[in-house]
DNA sequence: AAACATCATGGAAACGTTTCCAGAAAACGC
DNA sequence: GCGTTTTCTGGAAACGTTTCCATGATGTTT
């Protein structure tokens, strides 16, 4: 039969050419690929045989159309090329391959329309399910996570869902240790370098996180019996000039911080680069922190104190909610991963004295 | 019919949902949503309500298997965590985007063995190409490249592979580039980083990466009229403490280094991390100068001079390769893109006198 | 040796599409 | 008005699997 396929024929062997070869019915050569009932040994090896000289492998869209899903997992990230996403994107791929199960990634930037489409050609192909750094709001997700295949929030959730699952960093405990850890070192006036949302909406994922980590520098000054002020509280759009501009506004307004706490790695970036612009030495002139140990906090000089979010393992954790817990997947609330406080060079004491509005 | 369909129901509704609830045939409802063929806009209007009504998502399984093929792409880098990877990834996917392709990403972290796998499993998904930054040798992808789909090597290419299509970034230029920079600024002592391949096996892509960049640096000194100085050309495997141990060990033995030309970030930032160890001013005791311009290349202090490769562009025009130029793929050599220097401050001219040995 | 469980096997019916083919209806030129 | 093209439509046959079911061949128990 089908003289023209297999090996180097135009079109791949297919399981009926094995069965002709082997001298067998394709529900057996099924039965030796997909592992389940019983073949013979011998019949076992006549298939193998025959299936290896034709170069024949099974068609994923054949068995994925029987079994009504693809064996795979979509995963939604803002932006690869942002180090935290990367780790995250790792972890997934990390653990979907225990699984057996491989990935397809696409990015959003921040766009919820984008997303809706991206989550929608995932839903096309029959995902095994999907993990996602959201974007967009809550309604976009609702219809989502309706459809067949499960979704995990990974790093943050949407403002108002609360039926599906998520694993997230802990951040008030990262911000709050950072905040305690200058405050310990006896700083007073510390500014805090937050991330405003991007568009007009703030009900995003991105906002809500934003709301978080501002929330938990005020609350933690509070408890600790200091008055945040407010002036010393920015914010800059996560991304790059809006953040260097808010960090050098602050700096030029207030020469009279000790620290600023940069909230996220592109305004603690922002933040470096202005204090080396206004020649202020660190930490001898102003102390800096910030949350996401990305790889150049080392090699700053001197290499920044930060927060570590652990964005391998929520993508791994992600992934095993995902693929392993589906049982139980709704239990209890979000999964919470310890930020880790990574102590380096750029924090320390407040000189005290330098005169408000020192650097013109 | 089939009451348990759409909407809520349990299973997904089916292109025979659809036709039932419209009253029409299925072959309608293909043609409405495939775009092909000629319907009447009252029919289509009916077919559109009736799949909006019952939430029907065409399933690309179905339409994979009728069609042969899954219509997306698999994209093979070592390791997404790389600065110069992320950005690879970010332009195949900014390109299949335009395509309406989706992406399977996996990572062979350096491994045929699992880059083998890998396009294994891509394979059998019956994707419509195959991306990749390869690891392995020529054996392994000689098949792969047999097996219908098309490939396309990004960043590298396995020795001896001549008949599969490549996007480079022009590495010879590069090191060429900065080699003349650095001499030009004045410096005759200038250590070469290089990368030795990780295994045994000196046959592979990062291997043959490795060879061009240290050929080109000893070219370039030729052809300059300088000759290289052996024992200033060191290769620690790209990976960091491998990295570390060779730039300590070179800068530590040869005190009268003027210039260190890292060929590639991870050997850039130790030597980054070494000079500050052994108190080296940069750029006025050593000048440093390295091969990919990743993101803390700016943030170091003082910045560094590098050569940026251009990654996001490398997987944008590989997936053009791949998708738009089918026909003419294999004409002519591989697409080279340029390296650009991107000059800070990390270099300067040499100071004469910096007696040798007189580090500790 | 009869009755029975177990194993190995092949046929055939899904799974959800696309597309060829042919027929019906509508538009057209005279 | 009648052939003739053109547009619109539905039936049915793939596409490559998995799996239910029936069947014949083993092996096991009395």
């Amino acid at each position: 039969m089908a003289a023209d396929r297999g090996a180097d024929g135009r079109r791949p062997a297919t399981i009926k050419d094995v069965a002709a070869a082997a001298g067998v019915g394709i529900a057996t050569v099924s039965r030796v690929f997909s592992g389940t009932g019983s073949v013979s040994p011998a019949t076992r090896e006549r298939v193998l045989a025959a299936a290896r000289g034709l170069d024949y492998r099974p068609s994923a869209l054949g068995r994925g159309l029987k079994l009504r899903s693809s064996g795979g997992i979509g995963l939604i990230v803002p932006d690869v090329t942002d180090p935290f996403c990367a780790d995250l994107v790792a972890g997934v791929l990390a653990c979907a391959r225990t699984f057996g199960e491989h990935v397809i990634l696409d990015t959003a930037h921040g766009d919820p329309a984008r997303e809706a489409e991206i989550v929608d050609r995932l839903v096309e192909q029959r995902m095994d399910g999907v993990i996602a750094v959201p974007a967009g709001e809550r309604a976009a997700w609702r219809t989502a996570a309706g459809i067949g295949a499960g979704v995990v929030f990974a790093d943050r959730v949407p403002p108002g869902v609360r039926d599906v699952p998520a694993v997230l960093a802990d951040d008030r405990a990262g911000v709050r240790t950072l905040t305690e850890y200058l405050v310990g070192l006896g700083h007073r006036r510390i500014a805090f370098l937050g991330a405003a949302p991007a568009g007009p909406a703030t009900a995003t994922a991105a906002g809500a996180v934003a709301e978080v980590r501002e929330r938990a520098f005020r609350d933690t000054l509070a408890a600790l019996g200091l008055t945040a002020d407010e002036d010393l509280i920015v914010a800059g759009r996560h991304e790059r000039d809006s953040a260097y501009a808010a960090a050098a506004g602050l700096l030029q307004r207030r020469g009279d911080v000790t620290a600023v706490l940069a909230a996220g790695h592109l305004l603690g970036e922002a933040a470096v680069l202005v204090a080396r612009e206004l020649d202020l030495r660190v930490p001898a002139d102003v102390s800096i922190a910030m949350v996401d140990d990305v790889p150049w906090a080392e090699l700053c000089d001197p290499p920044l104190t930060t927060v570590a979010r652990p964005g391998h393992d929520i993508g791994y954790r992600a992934c095993e909610v995902l693929l392993r817990d589906r049982a139980r997947r709704t239990r209890g609330g979000p999964v919470l991963l310890p930020a880790e406080l990574v102590v380096r060079g750029s924090c320390g004491p407040p000189r005290g004295g330098r005169s408000p509005g020192r650097p013109a």
